[in-house]
DNA sequence: ACCTGAACACCGTTCAAGT
DNA sequence: ACCTGAACACCGTTCAAGT
């Protein structure tokens, strides 16, 4: 006679999550995963193959996220900039995962596809691609180094992003 | 009667090192940094709080490298760039660990002084740290997206770089 | 003063036995 | 068909006992 399900994987997906913005990566632990869903360790191995798979499926997750909030802004350069960091403020530890779990990151590329819409209506088509690539990497890296504590010299963070938002603008028309 | 030290703090560290690069921060484990320096694990507390003070050191170690690269560099935006970047290729673990390990991108603002004397230079001391933030974030998310394999649309990245490098300076000048 | 074996707590994972 | 207790391997860390 078959067991009724305890559990589903998007539960288990959210409680990954959760424990991920509590305390970090090493926070997921399959017993404290467990906990929150109410089932034993030994269960969360049938519908995920191990630790790190889950990691990874709470990384694409939060890819999915990011992805929907660029996609639900006016889609404007600056837009997409200032969503994308509310984003990681709200969610850090989930930003910090998607560019440090191993093949997060590659899911990126569809995410981003209104910023290489609003590159190509700024460059034009042949430099579309190498600008949104400009303009990603400098978001990404401005909240990483936000996130991670790396702007130690004091001044305005929130100036220093616009400023950075308007410089890459003058740089981008042509 | 003192036993003799069987190892020290310089080869612990450098033991983590290139642990680090041969397989991510997971294989820098006690056992095996004391396996390559010839001590058993317990003999490791003596030099070292615990991993995590460890993995720091580690950390600063490789942000110490990165500070002495970009010194000996002719220090223009440019080879600044491209200097950062040749590292994180040599070293892509231990450069992902700098914005990884909590604490450990503090210490990057003293490395990069030489990219705030280059804005200096370029936009004026009003300017210049918003400037050398909007450079380093770009170089560093870039690189980061570069590693964790974020560029999946195809196209040149070593272009993609040289272009992102001129239109920085580009948006800078003015 | 440093080194070590033994021990402990904790974690990921497997598997046979339950329903 | 899913769930679980028991077991195993592995890891970080402590500590008393050795030299």
């Amino acid at each position: 006679m078959p067991t009724p399900e305890r559990t589903t994987l998007a539960e288990i997906v959210a409680a990954a999550r959760e424990l991920l913005e509590l305390g970090g990566p090493a926070h997921i632990t399959m017993q404290a995963v467990a906990d929150r869903v109410g089932v034993r360790p030994p269960s969360l191995y049938k519908r995920v193959r191990d630790r790190e798979a889950l990691i990874l499926l709470v990384a694409e997750a939060t890819v999915e996220d990011i992805g929907a909030r660029l996609r639900a802004s006016d889609r404007t350069l600056a837009e997409l900039a200032r969503v994308y960091r509310a984003f990681a403020h709200e969610r850090p530890e989930g930003f910090r995962l998607v560019f440090a779990a191993s093949g997060a990151a590659e899911s990126m590329g569809r995410a981003v596809a209104p910023v290489l819409e609003a590159t190509r209506a700024l460059v034009g088509e042949e430099r579309s691609l190498d600008a949104a690539r400009l303009f990603t990497a400098w978001a990404t890296g401005f909240i990483s180094m936000e996130l991670a504590g790396a702007f130690r010299l004091g001044g305005d963070i929130d100036a220093a992003f616009e400023f950075g938002l308007e410089r890459l603008e003058v740089g981008l028309h042509t």
